[in-house]
DNA sequence: CGAGGGATTTGAAGCGCTTTAAACACGAGT
DNA sequence: ACTCGTGTTTAAAGCGCTTCAAATCCCTCG
């Protein structure tokens, strides 16, 4: 049990073949026979053979590393660094995690990163402006995940939600259930909260109804906060709209809570909208319908436009990838009152 | 800008030393007169030397690598995870993730682990029974952090937090607002769960108090419904205590919620303190008082105990580490109504 | 039956750093 | 002047794996 490691030179001897042959067979490069490839499998399972990877880093110049800024905070990015996780291993690469963190910005994390030789970047809803993300994609295949991107002369990839489509599918939900005075509730600056906007917009324009947005803006941006605020407008306001879409689930709660303890019932009165599908959402005294992004497709496409960078040869950017969210009906929609 | 990477033996032309030198002062090993150490450093910032960890591992047959295992859905674990990487980029460690997933239990993630030729493993809340876990510990240097453990054969150091001293500050704290009627809400089994409720009941006792608990058991435990169906009980039950600790802050919620919706003010007639701290218990409409853990703590003592094992050549575990919980008052607690 | 050629296999040279033992320098001791 | 010892520096041998040119094998073809 404590005996050495097994090494690529015991499993060459064990079937009597050359450390090249069993590397080749390891790592399926093409060249060895069949009769080869199967003796050398063998062994390496019958000994327990794992590879040292630091060895084959040294010797191929490859660590098969994946770079990933992530802001732990974000249950979301947890949720996709997991996903990335898994299919980044799929494809034999390794993620080295950077955390930003209050003390800790974007810049510094990323420098992490490239200092612990990462051979890409993948870096979700960065702050950065566009352009310091061009320079970085310059220096290093780069893929940045849920967030539109300005044109820069050197692209990197980018991988995004199409979040003009969450809350067109929330309005199509809703105008679906009967609601044709639906309200949304903004998110402040930010290219994100421009979208959802634009699609709630789109939405009502194309179905001939008439919108009715209201600031989102204030410190800070997309917190319960802001839906307390844009309820009690709601509710100074005269006539309540019979829906209301809000840029994400911490302003739907801070409607949604405040909205009830004002004795509107949700869903009877007011039906309501989140947007991110947070943990919270689906639990049980809140059961939030929601749109949500499928972290899985998005690690899942990530890590194709790494693999096809490093591993395809690619070396420009693909076109943007944008996948479409889904909505998750809840407890908090139902049918316009009578 | 896109030259060839500085090695080790660039730094050592440029000084005019032999690479052994520099290595020798790079890492600050013995040896070294101070002039060399000097021109050595100042070369190597000069020239922007960056050691590489696959050669530098591959060498001295050392990976400097941490294992963690984490449930990323917990943000518990994604915080401590966040300072145990800090912790251990500290000390020249890194980090290496393990997520366990619904379709990927512990034992599979550990085993990943230790594939990635980790030196040392922490797992954080492990639910996996002490002799599974002593006989990993006979393996590699182990840290179990949250979790109180039996005594087994091999030990593993242990860190936690002190669950029964969370919720006695609980109790103190509303015993100081003048609350006697003190109820609490189990989490149903596990460790965690034992000691929590016992810190509660010695905490009442030792007041002279007479307490009450309600069942916690259920599907699943630690939920918002545990805290609705304590919730309802309470109301059915005839006289309302004044006070309420949950096991948890999902329990919590759930309390508040339906006390709430039944025309019951959180804290004017009820106070209720919650446990875990978590991310959503900040939330400006809940806004819950907590008990939490000190994460930052937690991933120190980590570290230290594995750099204790691995470059300090301690050979057993030290003895348990218990750290003291904090109290998060915010707006659920309140004086008792005269 | 030998040459030619594609399919396999392998010897050997590293990858960039650590490490060990040996070399060296220099002043003290005799 | 010469040996020693202490304090520094370094040559050289790998670490375990990949790579690539060169060697070998096995057929098919003329």
């Amino acid at each position: 049990m404590a005996g050495k490691r097994v090494r690529l030179g015991d499993v060459a001897a064990a079937v009597g073949a050359s450390p090249a042959s069993v590397s080749l067979v390891l790592r399926g490069a093409p060249g060895p026979s069949a009769e080869m490839r199967e003796r050398v499998l063998e062994a390496a399972q019958r000994l327990g053979y794992r590879p040292d990877r630091a060895a084959s880093s040294l010797a191929s110049r490859r660590s098969r590393l994946i770079g990933l800024l992530v802001d732990v905070r974000s249950p979301f990015h947890a949720d996709v660094a997991a996903h990335l996780q898994d299919a980044a291993e799929a494809r034999g690469y390794d993620l080295v995690l950077s955390t930003v963190t209050p003390s800790r910005g974007e810049d510094r994390a990323v420098e992490t990163l490239l200092d612990s030789r990462c051979e890409a970047l993948v870096l979700i809803g960065p702050d950065a402006p566009a352009d310091r993300l061009g320079e970085l994609a310059a220096t290093v295949p780069l893929v940045v995940l849920c967030r539109r991107l300005e044109p820069v002369s050197v692209a990197p990839d980018v991988v995004r939600t199409a979040d003009e489509v969450g809350t067109a599918l929330a309005v199509e939900h809703l105008h679906l259930l009967g609601h044709s005075m639906i309200a949304y509730v903004d998110g402040g600056p930010g290219t994100v909260a421009r979208d959802r906007r634009d699609g709630y917009l789109h939405a009502m324009a194309a179905r001939g109804l008439a919108p009715r947005v209201l600031p989102g803006a204030g410190t800070p941006p997309g917190t319960e906060i802001i839906g307390i605020r844009a309820a009690e407008a709601l509710l100074d306001g005269g006539e309540l709209p019979t829906a209301v879409v809000a840029f994400n689930d911490r302003t739907a709660v801070g409607l949604l809570d405040t909205l009830s303890r004002n004795g509107i019932d949700v869903p009877g009165e007011v039906s309501l909208v989140g947007y991110d599908d947070d943990p919270f959402s689906r639990m049980a005294h809140v059961d939030l319908t929601t749109v949500g992004q499928d972290t899985e497709a998005l690690a899942g496409r990530a890590v194709e436009a790494v693999v096809a960078r490093l591993d395809g040869g690619r070396e420009e950017a693909a076109p943007e990838q944008v996948l479409d969210p889904y909505l998750a009906v809840r407890r908090t929609t139902g049918p316009r009152r009578a």
